[in-house]
Formats: C-alpha cells, sequence, structure tokens
RNA sequence: GCCGGGGUGGUGGAAUGGCAGACACGCAGGUCUCAAAAACCUGUGAGUAUAACAACUCAUGAGAGUUCGACUCUCUCCCUCGGCACCA
C-alpha cells in the first residue's frame, strides 16, 4: 500500500461530494406514472421549529431512510418525500418571539431546514417537496373546506370552545392537554416535564417561568389544569362562532377500522386511537317531571321531562335523585319559585369557576335543589332534581340519574345532601347491609336484589335485560354515545390558509345559502352523512316531548343547513385566497383574527348575489394542512432540470402506453384535483407510514378521516395491484433473501378486483403505520428553550453523517427512543473507519488506474474461504432480517461481528464479500459505502449491459435513470444468501444436569439428531460425570440438535 | 381511578422456553513510540476460592407458581414511563 491510497476515512472527502451526485442524476427520483414497483415511503414532515433540525428529527429520518434504501435494493422504485409544515401558531409564535413577520421567518427555516435534511444523506426525492404555506399548496387545503362544506361536512355553530388566552385563539380539544398543578402558596407553578406534555409541547422561556394566578385550594391538593399544548398557558372556556368538521359522522369507521386484522398499526397507537373516540354504549332515559309546589303528584301529569344516559340502566331501582348541569337548560323551566334564588346564585357561581375548578371542588360535592322531582316510572319513586357543578354539560346528557348505592360519585353526593341510598346490587362479599361508607359501594359486579325482575341476575345480564325493557315500554331509547367531538377549524390568528368561505348579508335575508344552489341540488350523494347527533341537537331533545316523532333524516338534514344562511364557498376556480402581506398580523385576542382589521381583505362580493359580501376572516388548523400532505407530493411537479429532462425522454413513450382511467371519466379535468389521478392510483394507499407515536390521536385520526372522506367523494380511487404473492408487506422475501415480485403484477394492476381481496385496507391512507421511539435529552423533548437542543451539525463536521445515521441506529430498537448521549459516537466512527480501512485494502492500486482486476483478485477459489462465506451468509441473512423488521441495533451488531470476523480472518475476505457487505451496510452508511464501491467496482460499471430494447420500450426506470452514467450501489440489488451455506459441520450441544448447564459437546451434524449418540457421549464426558455420578437419572430430555438434560 | 409500555452489569442494550449479559460504550492493563495521538492486543456482572489454572455459588424489580429447564409463560405486589379521567 502506498501513501496516496486515502486509507484514512474522512467524510468530509466524499459525502458532500455523493449527496450533490445524487440529486443532479436523480439517484432518488421516479417516474412517477410509470415506475413498475412503486413504494411510497412516507415519514412525517417536520414543522420548521425554531431550533431547526435537531437529532431527534434525524433520528427518525434516518430510520425510515434506511427502510427506504432496503426496500429500493429490493427492486422497488422507492418514493421518499419530505417537506415542511409551516403554516400554524407554533412558526407564528416563534416569528413572534424574534420580531420577524412569519412568511420571512419561512423563508429563512426553510432555507436552513433543507440545509439540514439534505446533509442527513436521506433518498429524498427533492424535485416534489411541500411547504404548507406554498399558495400552490394551501389553495388544495381551502379546496379541501370547501369540498367538506358542500358534502355537510363543515359547519359553523356556535359552542363553548377552548381559549388560550396565550396563543389568543381558539383550540381543539386535542390540542388541550392536562398539566399537574402543586399549589405553592398563593400561586401554583405549572410543572415542567413532568408529563407526556412536554414531548410535544414546546415552551418557551416566559411561560415556563410564568406563575399562574390560581384558585384557592386546600392544601396539597394536586389538581390538573386543562392548559395549552403549544405554550402551557391554563384555557378557558368561550362560547364564540366557529367552523367545525363533523368528524363524528366518521367515528364509528374510524373505530371499526382498527380492529380489521389487516389495520397494521402498533397496538399502543390503536388503543390510543380507541380511546379518544371512546365509543359507549347506553341508554337515554326519560324521566317525566313534576313540580310538588304546582302540581299534586297525584294528577301524574308532566310538562317536561329530563333525558338521561347512561350505561348502568341495570340498578335503576336504586336511583334516589337526579342530578342535571348548570347550562343544562331545564333548570329555568322547572326550578320552583322557592328555590330560584339558590339555584341562579348557585348556576352564578359555577359559571365563574373554571373547569379544573369544578373538578377540583367538585370532589366535595356541592349543589342546590331545583323544587322539582321526577319520576322513576320503574317503582314510581320520585327523585329530586338538583343542579350541581360535578356534571358537566358536554358529557351524555348533561343530566345524571344519582345510584349513590352503586357509583361512587353519587354516594359521596348522597351523603353530603342527606339523600337515600339504595343497595340493588349484592358483592361476592355477600354483603347486604345499609351502604354507609364508600368501600361498601359496589360498582363493577355482583347479582341484582331489590330490583323487581331484575332479582338474581348478574349485572351484565340485568344491563341488557334493563335496556330491553325501557325500551319496549318506551321510557328509553338505547344510544351510543362517543367522546370523539367534531373537529375545531377556526383560528383566530393570521399564519394559515384562509378559511374559504363568503358571507353575503343579502343572500342571509332572503334564507338562501349554498344549500339553496342549483349546484347543492345537483349533488347527488347524501349532504349529511348519518352522525352522533351533536351537541345542539342533543340539548334540544332534552326538552322535546316523548311522544313526538323524532325527524326523519331528510329532515334533519335540512334542518342541519339552516345555521349555513348567507353562506356560501368561494368558488374552486378563484382560489386560493391568498394570505395578504398586512404588518399587523399578530393575534388581537379580541375573539377575531387579525384579518378581521382588512378590509381589503374581507370585503368582496358573493358569489350568488354579486353584492357586497364579507368573507371568514378566521385561518384553518394547522392540522388541516397535514392532513392529506402526503396525498400531494406525488403530484406535485418542480420542474427540475432532471424532471424536465425526463420527460423530454419520455413524452413519446407516455402518449403511446396512454390508457383511459376510471378516474379519468369521474373527474372531467385534472385542474380541478389537488394531485393526478393516474399517478395517485399509481402510488397509494401509503405503503408505509413512520412517525412519532405522540401523534396518536392528533394528526393520524385527522388523516384517516379526511381520506376516508375524500374516498367517499370519489375523489381517489385506487388501482388494485394483486401481485401473486401477498402477505402484510405487499411482497415476500424469498428464502434467499431477495424479494420475489412476480414480473406481472403491473399488468394485473389494470384488473379491477373486489376489495376484500386485497392484503391492505383501502379505506385507510396507509398499509401500515410504525411509531419510532423518541430521543430526548436529559429526560426532555429537544427545545431552544429548555437548552437541550442536539443539532446534528457540528457531530456531521466533526465525524460525517454515515457515522451519525448509524450510531443513532445502535442506540436502541428503533420503536424505544430514548435519552440521546454522544459517548459511544466516536467509538462508531473507529468502527466505520476500519471497515473503510479493511475495504480499502481491496482496492487494487492497479485496477484503480487501468481498471482492471489485479490477478489476486481471482483467486478465491484457492483461498479457504468456506468459514469465511458461511460467515458473510449468516450475516447477510440476519442483517435482511433485522432490517425487515426495523431492528436496526441489532442489524448493526451483526455488521460488527462480520467486521470482528474479517479483522482476524482478512486474507479469507475477497472483494466479491467485501461488495456484498458493503450492500448490506448501504442502508446505514450510504456515502462511505457508495465512495468504496465506486472504487472497488468500476470495471464492473463498463460492463453494465446496455438496456434490452423490450425493456426501453416499456419505459422501466433503467431506462430513465442514469446507470448509463453513473451506476449507485443504492440500485443495486440486495445480497442474496445460500441456505446450504449455513449449514454447520459441527454443531454444539449443551449437556444439562437438572436444567443446568454442565458441559457442551462439539459434534459432527450428522449425529445432531441422535440421542443415542448424544447420551453416551455425555454420559461419558468427566465434567457430566461429576454431576451424575452417585445419582440415578430419573429422566433424559433431548432437545434435537440443541441440549440433553438429566434430571437426578 | 382506568388503560397501555417498561424494570437485565458502571452505561446503551442482546437473548421470546434451552450456554443470561451478544454487540458496543466506559474503564484498567499492554504493544508500538523519545513522548503523545492513532491503531492494535488483553481483561472487565457480583462473589467463593487459588500462586496460577481449574472449579463452584449467586444474579434479569420483589415474592410465589407452571416446567426436566423461566429474563421469557401464569398470579400477587413494588417502582417507573406514557395516555385518558367527576365520561354518568
Amino acid at each position: 500500500m502506498t501513501k496516496d491510497i486515502p486509507m484514512r476515512f474522512k467524510p468530509s472527502e466524499f459525502e458532500a461530494k455523493w449527496q450533490k451526485k445524487w440529486e443532479e442524476a436523480g439517484t432518488y427520483v421516479n417516474d412517477m406514472k410509470k415506475s413498475p414497483r412503486p413504494y411510497y415511503n412516507l415519514m412525517m414532515f417536520p414543522y420548521p421549529s425554531a431550533e431547526g433540525l435537531h437529532v431527534g428529527n434525524m433520528y427518525a429520518f434516518t430510520g425510515v431512510d434506511i427502510h427506504g434504501r432496503f426496500m429500493r435494493m429490493q427492486g422497488f422504485d422507492v418514493f421518499e418525500p419530505i417537506g415542511l409544515d409551516g403554516f400554524g401558531i407554533h412558526s407564528e409564535n416563534y416569528a413572534m418571539k424574534v420580531g420577524r413577520k412569519p412568511q420571512e421567518h419561512a423563508k429563512i427555516s426553510q432555507e436552513n431546514f433543507y440545509r439540514q435534511l439534505r446533509a442527513t444523506g436521506n433518498g429524498f426525492d427533492w424535485t416534489r417537496t411541500v411547504e404548507t404555506y406554498d399558495p400552490d399548496y394551501y389553495r388544495w387545503t381551502q379546496w379541501l373546506f370547501v369540498a367538506m362544506f358542500k358534502h355537510g361536512l363543515a359547519y359553523r355553530a356556535k359552542a363553548q370552545v377552548n381559549w388560550c388566552p396565550g396563543c389568543k385563539t381558539v383550540l381543539a380539544d386535542e390540542q388541550v392537554v392536562g398539566k399537574k398543578v402543586e399549589q405553592v402558596g398563593k400561586v401554583d407553578k405549572v410543572e415542567q416535564g413532568s408529563t407526556g406534555v412536554i414531548a410535544r409541547n414546546e415552551v418557551t422561556k416566559q411561560s415556563q417561568e410564568k406563575e399562574i394566578a390560581a384558585p384557592s385550594l386546600p392544601t396539597g391538593l394536586a389538581m390538573t389544569k386543562d392548559v395549552c399544548e403549544r405554550c402551557s398557558t391554563p384555557v378557558v372556556k368561550k362560547e364564540l362562532e366557529q367552523w367545525f368538521f363533523r368528524i363524528t359522522a366518521y367515528a364509528e369507521r374510524l373505530l371499526q377500522n382498527t380492529y380489521k386484522p389487516i389495520f397494521n398499526w402498533p397496538d399502543k397507537v390503536k388503543l390510543g386511537q380507541r380511546n379518544w373516540i371512546g365509543k359507549k354504549e347506553g341508554i337515554n332515559i326519560n324521566y317525566p317531571i313534576i313540580q310538588l309546589s304546582n302540581n299534586p303528584i297525584s294528577t301524574n301529569k308532566y310538562i317536561y321531562n329530563v333525558v338521561v344516559f347512561t350505561t348502568r340502566p341495570d340498578t335503576n331501582f336504586g336511583a334516589t335523585f337526579i342530578v342535571v348541569a348548570p347550562e343544562h337548560p331545564i333548570i329555568e323551566k322547572i326550578t320552583t319559585p322557592e328555590y330560584i334564588e339558590a339555584v341562579k346564585a348557585y348556576i352564578k357561581t359555577s359559571q365563574n369557576k373554571s373547569k379544573e375548578e369544578r373538578v377540583t371542588e367538585g370532589r366535595k360535592k356541592t349543589g342546590v335543589f331545583t323544587g322539582s322531582y321526577a319520576i322513576n316510572q320503574l317503582n314510581n319513586y320520585k327523585m329530586p332534581i338538583w343542579v350541581a357543578d360535578f356534571v358537566l354539560m358536554d358529557v351524555g346528557t348533561g343530566a345524571v340519574v344519582g345510584v349513590p348505592g352503586h357509583d361512587k360519585r353519587d354516594f359521596e353526593f348522597a351523603v353530603v345532601m342527606n339523600l337515600p341510598i339504595k343497595r340493588v346490587v349484592v358483592g361476592k362479599d355477600g354483603d347486604t347491609s345499609k351502604i354507609t361508607r364508600p368501600e361498601q359501594v359496589q360498582e363493577l359486579e355482583g347479582k341484582m336484589i331489590n330490583s323487581g325482575f331484575l332479582n338474581g341476575l348478574e349485572i351484565q345480564t340485568a344491563i341488557s335485560k334493563m335496556m330491553d325493557y325501557l325500551e319496549e315500554k318506551g321510557w328509553g331509547k338505547r344510544v351510543t354515545t362517543y367522546h370523539l367531538r367534531d373537529w375545531l377549524i377556526s383560528r383566530q390568528r393570521y399564519w394559515g390558509a384562509p378559511i374559504p368561505m363568503i358571507y353575503c348579508q343579502h343572500c342571509a335575508d332572503k334564507g338562501e345559502s349554498w344549500f339553496s344552489s342549483e349546484e347543492a341540488k345537483k349533488m347527488s350523494f347524501p349532504r349529511r352523512p348519518k352522525a352522533d347527533p351533536p351537541l345542539a341537537e342533543k340539548r334540544e331533545s332534552i326538552q322535546i316531548d316523548p311522544r313526538v316523532k323524532p325527524e326523519d333524516d331528510n329532515q334533519r338534514a335540512e334542518n342541519d343547513n339552516k345555521w349555513a344562511v348567507g353562506w356560501w364557498p368561494v368558488p374552486e376556480d378563484q382560489l386560493p385566497v391568498t394570505l395578504p402581506d398586512v404588518d399587523d398580523w399578530r393575534p388581537t385576542g379580541t375573539g377575531r383574527g387579525p384579518l378581521a382589521g382588512h378590509p381589503e381583505f374581507y370585503k368582496t362580493t358573493c358569489p350568488n348575489c354579486g353584492g357586497a359580501a364579507q368573507r371568514e376572516t378566521d385561518v384553518c388548523d394547522t392540522f388541516l394542512d397535514s392532513s392529506w400532505y402526503y396525498l400531494r407530493y406525488p403530484s406535485v411537479n418542480k420542474k427540475s432540470n432532471v424532471i424536465a429532462r425526463r420527460n423530454e425522454m419520455t413524452t413519446k413513450q407516455s402518449q403511446e402506453v396512454e390508457i383511459a382511467s376510471p378516474v379519468r371519466q369521474l373527474v372531467r379535468n385534472d385542474n380541478q384535483l389537488p394531485w393526478d389521478p393516474d399517478i395517485t392510483q399509481h402510488w397509494f394507499p401509503v405503503d408505509s407510514y413512520i412517525g412519532g407515536a405522540e401523534h396518536t390521536v392528533l394528526h393520524l385520526l385527522y388523516t384517516r378521516f379526511t381520506w376516508m372522506a375524500l374516498r367517499d367523494w370519489g375523489f381517489i380511487k385506487i388501482k388494485y395491484q394483486i401481485s401473486n404473492i401477498k402477505d402484510k408487506e405487499g411482497y415476500k422475501l424469498t428464502d434467499s433473501g431477495v424479494a420475489n415480485a412476480p414480473q406481472n403484477d403491473v399488468i394485473l394492476a389494470n384488473e379491477v378486483r373486489p376489495e376484500s381481496d386485497l392484503p391492505w385496507d383501502p379505506s385507510e391512507p396507509f398499509k401500515r403505520f410504525f411509531a419510532h421511539g423518541l430521543i430526548i435529552k436529559d429526560g426532555a423533548k429537544m427545545s431552544k428553550s429548555k437548552g437541550n437542543v442536539v443539532v446534528p451539525d457540528e457531530y456531521i463536521k466533526l465525524y460525517g453523517t454515515d457515522t451519525l445515521r448509524t450510531y443513532l441506529m445502535f442506540l436502541g430498537p428503533f420503536d424505544g427512543g430514548g435519552d440521546f448521549r454522544d459517548s459511544g459516537i466516536a467509538g462508531m466512527y473507529r468502527w466505520l473507519s476500519r471497515v473503510w480501512r479493511l475495504a480499502m485494502e481491496k482496492v487494487p492500486q492497479v485496477a484503480r488506474v487501468s481498471k482492471v482486476p489485479r490477478d489476486e483478485e481471482k483467486t478465491r477459489d484457492t483461498l479457504d474461504t468456506r468459514g469465511t462465506l458461511q460467515m458473510l451468509h449468516k450475516t447477510i441473512k440476519g442483517v435482511t432480517e433485522d432490517i425487515k423488521h426495523l431492528h436496526y441495533n441489532t442489524a448493526i451488531s451483526k455488521l460488527m461481528e462480520f467486521v470482528n470476523w474479517w479483522m482476524e480472518n482478512t486474507d479469507q475476505v475477497d472483494t466479491t464479500m467485501v461488495i456484498d457487505f458493503l450492500k448490506l451496510l448501504a442502508p446505514f452508511a450510504p456515502h462511505m459505502t457508495e465512495e468504496l464501491w465506486q472504487n472497488l467496482s468500476v470495471s464492473r460499471v463498463a460492463q453494465v449491459p446496455q438496456v434490452p430494447p423490450e425493456e426501453k420500450a416499456r419505459g422501466t426506470r433503467d431506462t430513465l435513470d442514469t446507470r448509463v452514467t453513473f451506476s449507485s450501489i443504492h440500485h443495486e440489488p440486495w445480497p442474496k444468501y445460500d441456505e446450504k451455506l449455513l449449514v454447520e459441520d459441527q454443531v454444539t450441544i449443551i449437556v444439562q444436569v437438572n436444567g443446568k448447564m454442565r458441559d457442551s459437546l462439539v459434534l459432527s451434524t450428522q449425529n445432531a439428531n441422535s440421542q443415542t449418540v448424544i447420551e453416551q457421549v455425555a454420559r461419558a464426558s468427566a465434567k457430566t460425570q461429576k454431576w451424575l455420578s452417585g445419582n440415578s437419572i430419573k429422566k433424559v430430555v433431548f432437545v434435537p440438535a440443541k441440549l440433553i438434560n438429566f434430571v437426578v
């Protein structure tokens, strides 16, 4: 070896070079319409936060990229896009902090992020990035809003909403998080970092240290505050008119899909989604109300009734009172004169309390009597109706039936208010005595007593029997309730897509809205899917006489649209409604967005009557932007030089191959959709989606909802690619470790098959979702305010991207995450250096000049390489399996084991083995393996056969990509292993006595299954003898080729 | 309170019924060197024991159970992390 060979591993000398080369050559760019084996490898796009890309982001992206590179080497056309989720409160808050306009900040952070992202060495398709604040993008976000509106899924309603005084905007339920608060003197400190809140929370220095005035609390009582997930400011409730998406209409489908066996998601995330949807099956029971002061009991007449939701009607014989929420509309109707003052006072106090005060103070129950009674028709028991603030208006029907004997909360209330307690359930302990202590409150199990026709039944049986009975009598109706609420879209902020709606007073005066237009009447599909009745409807039902028939679905649909009077969507061809560049963009705190101060923005003309009208001035929630971004990527065409060149090459072919797709017939014009239907049907659903588990209920639920809606409306059609071989990943690894997808799946793809044939669920956007772990630092998520941000840049400068990538993946299992520490990164650098040196020794000095292999490289057969080959093939098998299951840390350790072997047997590892090894390492360390591979195989490149004519005609990747000029290791086929080579000559048999290892025997493989031989050898061994002598053997356990155990 | 994940050397972790601690980090000693760095080699769970080897015992949060055999399966408990929560 002479000195001029770069024996030293210096990543800085080649990493940037390859990044540039890959991008120029389009190594990771596909022909979006024709790639024969599309594989959509999606990762969650980052929001460009204050601190730039940190190692936590890099950890996630690297893990996804390794999967993509692996799949590419399996022969798939891997599409791996990236973009920026740059709209929204988060970016705006940061812009505010640094005193820049959001759009200026966006420009700066975009540049910085994309620079950092390029340095990660990921196989991104840089010709198709998506930025949510790009008018070309949010034009379609607005289009989606309009589509939701036209399909009856977007509506405007007055509601109690979460208001963040810090961010000066409303928040969706999902964006409000609980945080524990301990009392510290007269003020409370919001604990930071104590919960997972911090994981998705960027806390500013100010808010972190801000002391929040708290209600006086009993000393030592901790409580949970509802705070804004962005800034940790406690949220308050405000009554505002807002836009909502009717996600509740999809609650059942969103739930049911998670139970399908092909729903390939982590159990943890599935459960999270199910819990959030929170389906409960119960019954609404009607109780007629009597007012003692006005009506003698004997008349048994009622004007009003109260509806109560319960999941436990079995205990209804034990009901002794009713409690309604202070906001309940029935209160003013039924409160008797002598109680009016007290009730009014109580309601006023509770209105002044925040939710958390009510919750906390509610533990010592308070309440007032209304003077009215409800009749339990089961036993004609007269139940006093109380008002108490532990009952929440937005849960169930806002009224509960008190069964103090069998509900802890009801028990507490009954004790405080001195209400009767009846026992109707006997538990396992057989206690039938009077219930006087909380421990006696039997909630979950037991048999019914004192309950008429239910006596003796187990509670489960009693529940359904009681429901049957109540329905039969017409006293109740089974209902299903969900915890999921409709998605609040409006934000009183600036940095978002303006909500594309127009309000026209003239049309409103005439009672007109878009729903009365010709266009609306032409829409044939139901405008309003059946759904759980929204809150407002539930409240109304409380006052409806049960004898009045409920409205039918059509009637309801019409009623549903009453709110819309005067509202018109911005016509699609006028989108986008551009966000104007204004100076007073900061949030106002008045309950209206900054755009409300700009007549030049909101003054417009009515799309219907042409008269003066006003635009909506609120903007969309960021989660709307990110709910569909993955649909946009494949259809974005940034027209880079590469693409332009390719298009020239392929124009002719694509014209020839053009076929009429069913989607085209449905949609008149591609310009009406955010995507090219041909491309979309080629790439969807997404093959693999990998992202953080912290998005369990937010992003993922919205995304699934959006997909389902778009598909229902016919905007997305999927081409069902049925291959002969299918497993849940849609491909299968053969024994030799190479993907064996049939060549003809392109043809089969034109065949329309029933959905039930599919190995995945087309009603879901992702064939699988995988949640990676979160990298934290010093126990908290990295954030600038915490001063714990670890930026990859320094490490990349010091050790190179490959080292950092491999190091991050070696830290632990990919779904685990963990606390970042850099103590071992130098070790990873040393290991890659070792690989570099060892491989470099195989680069023949002569060959590097003449491109002809040295003779000694041909002499492989003369060396004793069998052991080495076996080692290599074991490694191929292990690494292949591990990467396939995203077990990157163990894959790397197997590569290390091979290198350890290699160090000890340098002369037995030849060039072809080195090349195979480099391919296994390539997904982890893409740059150095490319560099080495180019050096080692430069002579092979010249021999790459020209693309055969028939392939050229098909227009597959080989024609289009840069193979002719540049062949990348990342397009090489994954190494195969030979099962025959894995068979060992010898096996080690463990000898145990009483289950303890006492000896091990090395035997030839042919004897491995013979108990007779092994037992004989084992008994003869001196070590074993020591333990056997003097004992009689009671039993011999033999596991072929593994162990023999003597029981004495 | 309910639901879910987890608890293995000084550290990250490996092993899914069959040799506990793979692979690394760290640490200690050594080779090379005038010296250092780099590189390479050796050792490294705790203990008993030994001049050294050998050998043995104990160890996967605690305790029980199933089994010839348990980090792995079952039960009880403890701790920890995450989610939900006066949800009727």
